[in-house]
DNA sequence: TCTGGGGTCCTAGGACCC
DNA sequence: TCTGGGGTCCTAGGACCC
């Protein structure tokens, strides 16, 4: 059996617990550059807020209802989930974390659990410790498959007779739910299929269930015959495996278009240290770095592109150096293939005039690294470079995290992810602390300057 | 004017290798 | 008139998740 714990609309929450005076309230919780809207309380639900839309469109659509907006406060949200995971860690033989805000706990060993009656105990007094502990709710779902758990957890989340947890364990118990789940909530079944399968009837997840094995293969691929086999009761996705992520990605809007190829050199720069960060922080090294630009998509006024370059590194690396130097090299041959291929336009910014303008502008751009090893298992190569220089570019940048982690991230960088100086304060500007968050709660949890004040 | 970020898996075609 | 088989890697896109 396996529970899904799945925290109730995580980030509005975590706003709530240190600032009550938000509940029973319409709160939103934007993206970065305060761009779309990403979590919603019951309450904007209610008002027909929809996911994702853009913020700047909240006040045209909803003129006139108090709404919180709040920009996205990713420290805090991380923290809170941390607290949480480690309560369920401690309740059960093991665990999978999925995301930020919900985890698998595997319960297959535990002899305890025998009947449904204990299971829904079990689950009903762990969501009130997490709730008491924390200030988090959650809902929780059990399941003998993963799919049924998911969607046992939307029972519970939607139901409050359920006291936070529903238990799917017998086969009219199975057959009833998925009478009633409608088939585009299942876990595994996006907005595509359900328009495909709403053309030949497929209704609920029970209608999903009896189509023929041959036909969700062939329209859906062997993904969607997996959820439709969980769905029956075989547990068949696998997330183990997963600990050590087989690529990884950091990747950021412009709050501003950029028109200079140049221009791009600073925060692809701090993208490629940040992914090579990210391989340290999993004891991991990578083969490929990937750069990707892309212009912006709403503006129909203007040229489109959007390409990706990889390099290949002559071995596995993960120092910040070396993933520069060939995401730097991945970027040029963006813009070169770019430039190759694009038509002059008069330029939308004040200070390109008409025909001296670049072609193009960049709204978006990331480095994706991929073909990620175990630096455990490095083979030297004599077309890397030398092992004494590899040795010496390892040890700057455990250095580097070292510092990092005791006076905190960004303490020490790679000038090239430096933009320039702020001309008031003298520090540093990256493309980091260049991202737009007016409204951001405080690091209740991890700035001590931060700390809540009780009177 | 303003439209997120980080992942996984699958499919398919082209270039290239022997 | 006739035009193989097996493989890797890259690029791109579709679909899905949170």
């Amino acid at each position: 059996m396996y529970a899904l714990v799945d925290c109730d609309n995580c980030y509005v929450s975590c706003e709530r617990v240190f600032n009550p005076s938000l509940e029973g309230k319409a709160v939103v919780v934007l993206s970065n550059n305060d761009g779309c809207i990403v979590a919603r309380s019951p309450e904007a639900k209610a008002l027909g807020i929809p996911e994702g839309m853009p913020f700047f469109q909240l006040a045209e659509r909803f003129p006139g209802q108090e709404i919180h907006a709040l920009s996205s406060n990713y420290t805090l949200y991380g923290d809170m989930s941390r607290r949480v995971m480690n309560i369920l860690r401690a309740s059960a033989p093991d665990i999978f974390v999925y995301s930020i805000d919900e985890a698998f706990l595997m319960l297959e060993d535990a002899p305890l659990w025998l009947s449904s009656t204990s299971f829904k105990a079990w689950g009903e007094a762990l969501a009130a410790k997490v709730r008491q502990w924390t200030g988090m709710p959650v809902s929780i779902g059990i399941a003998p498959t993963k799919t049924l758990a998911k969607m046992a957890s939307k029972f519970a989340k939607r139901y409050p007779a359920y006291n936070k947890c529903c238990v799917i364990g017998n086969e009219a118990q199975r057959t009833k739910a998925l009478s009633l789940f409608p088939v585009a909530d299942v876990w595994g079944i996006g907005h595509r299929s359900v328009a495909r399968l709403d053309a030949v009837g497929v209704q609920t997840a029970l209608d999903f269930t009896r189509l023929p094995a041959e036909y969700v293969r062939r329209t859906m691929t062997v993904t969607g015959l997996r959820t439709w086999m969980e769905l029956q009761g075989q547990d068949c996705i696998a997330l183990d495996n997963l600990t050590r992520k087989q690529t990884i990605c950091t990747s950021r809007s412009f709050p501003k278009m950029i028109s200079s190829p140049d221009d791009l050199r600073t925060p692809i720069a701090g993208f490629a240290a940040r992914c090579a960060q990210k391989l340290r922080q999993q004891h991991s090294m990578a083969q490929y770095v990937m750069v990707f630009v892309s212009t912006n998509p709403f503006r129909e006024d203007l040229s489109q592109a959007a390409l990706a370059r990889t390099v290949c590194l002559p071995a596995p690396a993960s120092s910040d150096p070396e993933i520069i130097t060939a995401a730097m090299k991945a970027m040029e041959a963006c813009v070169a293939a770019a430039a190759a291929t694009t038509n002059r336009q008069q330029s939308p910014l004040p200070w390109g005039g008409a025909g001296s303008g670049p072609d193009l502008y960049w709204k978006r751009a990331g480095v994706i690294v991929s073909g990620i090893v175990p630096d455990s298992e490095l083979q030297t190569n004599f077309l890397d470079i030398p092992p004494v220089l590899k040795e010496k570019m390892m040890r700057l940048s455990a250095v580097a995290d070292t510092i990092n982690r005791k006076h905190g991230e960004e303490s020490l960088q790679v000038a090239q992810a430096l933009r320039t100086l702020d001309p008031t304060t003298g520090k540093a500007l990256t493309f980091r602390n260049s991202i737009l968050h007016d409204r951001r709660s405080p690091f209740y949890t991890t700035d001590i300057r931060d700390i809540i004040k009780v009177k």
